[in-house]
RNA sequence: GCCGCGUUGGUCAAGGGGUUAAGACGCCUCCCUUUCACGGAGGAAUCACGGGUUCGAAUCCCGUACGUGGUACCA
């Protein structure tokens, strides 16, 4: 039997870590089982649409790396991949389950619905369902009869297709992840099928495109757990138990408190969706991981490790050894919350291990994208690899590597202020006149020269280091002083030091 | 309220009857470096609580607490 997975987000806004995590469980599952992963568009609630959230969705998986085999932009053999082009096949399922018995017609409108909340809500039970205790006091074909029912369809009243829970029957299932999990039909409501507009609900569409398209493992987030006995029913009903794929839910990915939403990020400045997602609707911003800084491979592998290892204690991943080495049997089964300085960590791992002319590529990306005019890519590859591991986040690249292009417009003299003397600026004036003559421009000799000067002036080398830095950075940070001459060059140099000592001259 | 799922350091977690209870992130101390980092050496857990079972329990069982998800003609 072939290995098919699914990734079935609706699309109705950004696509958060946890939808990530997801796609690549299900992706990892496919590929190291020689099988299949497709992506469909969830899109039975019409007023929910948003659009360009399709396209937003595919432009993650592509960054992500996570393509699928089959779906709406792919194509394949069991398409259309939109439910909402699917439509006329779900109704046929819901007519055959009534057919079977085990599902109604309900007239019930919205308001109607309200009135029997209202009517049996008690201190017990603040939220009464429409189940076997009231399904008898409403307005369906249960209690209306063949004839009257068909009078009123045929009279065109809205109508929607409820399926019908048993009384009494535990529902179980072995879960992947949790092993078995039960359920008492009891305390199952009776859920909507098939609503008024035609289009079905989520839960008849996932039982009956997960049957069409041959979907072997089902994998979802655990806020499914508690439908899944709907699920199951269906399942049992319409195609029989043991052609049901293999269910795991996995954990969820929790914020600082509680379920992480994209709140949590704007609270505490940390990237919630894959990429940045504008609402075309409300306007309402969230920034992503790539626009952070974050490199795919990093995010990805961030991902993989929440909630899942191998039991070894290797942490870095490619996506190649996380399909060679993911297992469901150790994926964890408690919810999982989201660290942000953890992400980062990984992320600066994979600067730190990405081939020197890939980082430099999308080095160059980051920095041109900030207005940054580039010269030739040696001198920013050999930029790059002096600086990277002072680099977090590829963004970071930019106050990194800015004074190797640029000279800096302003320096931080009350760093050097405090201990600068007359002795000083001459050792400056000087070590200008000597840099002046230099024919050969390398690091090592800059800094021979520089420390022989000092010698004979009779001044700590490492007393004069930290203003020399400032007069090139412009601040505390960056890698040795004279490799950053060396790079910038003689003209360069001079012109800082010189620069320098007119404003600590001021 | 009801139902489901879960509970090992601040966080991610290994370990599934006998261990000094791994490792990583973060934090703190120190070393390296007269910058910032990298790197290196250390430090910090009564395994949610209470009962069992057992010679022995973080590991098995039962309760309780807490957390979390669901309880829509949303997915």
């Amino acid at each position: 039997m072939e290995i098919r997975t699914r990734f079935a987000p609706s699309p109705t806004g950004g696509l958060h870590l946890g939808g990530v995590r997801t796609v690549l469980y299900n992706y990892l599952f496919a590929r190291q089982n020689g099988g299949k992963f497709i992506l469909r568009i969830e899109d039975t609630d019409q007023t929910r649409f948003v659009p360009g959230a399709e396209a937003y969705i595919n432009d993650c998986l592509n960054w992500c790396g996570l393509k699928p085999d089959e779906g709406p932009e792919t194509g394949g053999h069991y398409g259309p991949y939109r439910q909402s082009a699917r439509k006329d096949i779900y109704k046929k399922f819901a007519e055959e389950l009534i057919a079977k018995g085990v599902a109604y017609y309900a007239f019930d409108s919205p308001e109607a619905l309200e009135k029997m909340r209202n009517a049996f809500k008690t201190t017990e039970n603040p939220s009464p369902q429409y189940d076997r205790q009231v399904r008898m006091k409403m307005q369906n074909s249960l209690n209306l009869g063949e004839a009257e029912t068909q009078k009123r369809i045929s009279a065109g009243e809205a109508y929607v297709v409820r399926i019908k829970i048993p009384d009494d029957e535990t529902i179980r299932f072995n879960d992947m992840i949790h092993g078995e999990v039960s359920f008492e039909s009891s305390v199952v409501d009776d859920k909507v099928l098939l609503k008024a507009d035609g289009m079905p609900t989520y839960h008849l569409a996932v039982v009956v495109d997960d049957y069409l398209m041959k979907v072997s493992h089902a994998f979802r987030g655990e806020e499914w757990l508690s439908s899944a006995p709907v699920h199951i029913l269906l399942w049992k009903y319409l195609f029989g138990l043991d052609k049901m794929p293999q269910w795991a839910h996995l954990p969820l990915i929790l914020g600082p408190n509680g379920k992480l939403s994209k709140r949590d990020g704007a609270k505490y400045g940390f990237p919630v969706f894959a990429m940045n997602w504008t609402d075309p609707k409300t306007n309402d911003f969230t920034e992503g991981f790539k626009e952070k800084g974050f490199l795919p491979e990093a995010f990805i592998n961030m991902l993989a490790m929440l909630g899942w290892n191998d039991g070894t204690t290797q942490e870095i991943f490619t996506l190649d050894e996380l399909i060679d080495k993911f297992s469901m049997d150790r994926v964890h089964r408690a919810g999982a919350k989201f660290d942000y300085e953890k992400a980062k960590w990984f992320n600066q791992e994979w600067i730190k291990k990405l081939d020197p002319d890939d980082l430099c590529k999308r080095v160059a990306m980051s920095l041109t994208s900030k207005g940054l005019n580039l010269p030739d890519v040696n001198y920013l590859k050999k930029v790059t690899e002096l600086v990277k591991e002072r680099c977090t986040l590829l963004s970071d690249f930019y106050d990194q590597a800015l004074y190797f292009f640029k000279t800096p417009e302003t320096l931080d003299l009350e760093s050097i202020k405090p201990k600068w003397n007359s002795e000083k600026a001459g050792f400056f004036d000087d070590y200008i006149q000597w840099l002046s003559a230099q024919t050969a421009w390398n690091s090592q000799d800059l800094e021979t020269g520089f420390k022989n000067l000092a010698i004979q002036k009779n001044i700590k080398p490492g007393e004069l280091q930290l203003p020399f830095r400032i007069m090139l950075v412009g601040a505390k940070f960056g890698p040795a002083v004279f490799q950053i001459a060396e790079m910038i060059g003689a003209e360069e140099t001079i012109k800082r030091i010189k620069n320098a000592l007119i404003l600590l001259h001021a």
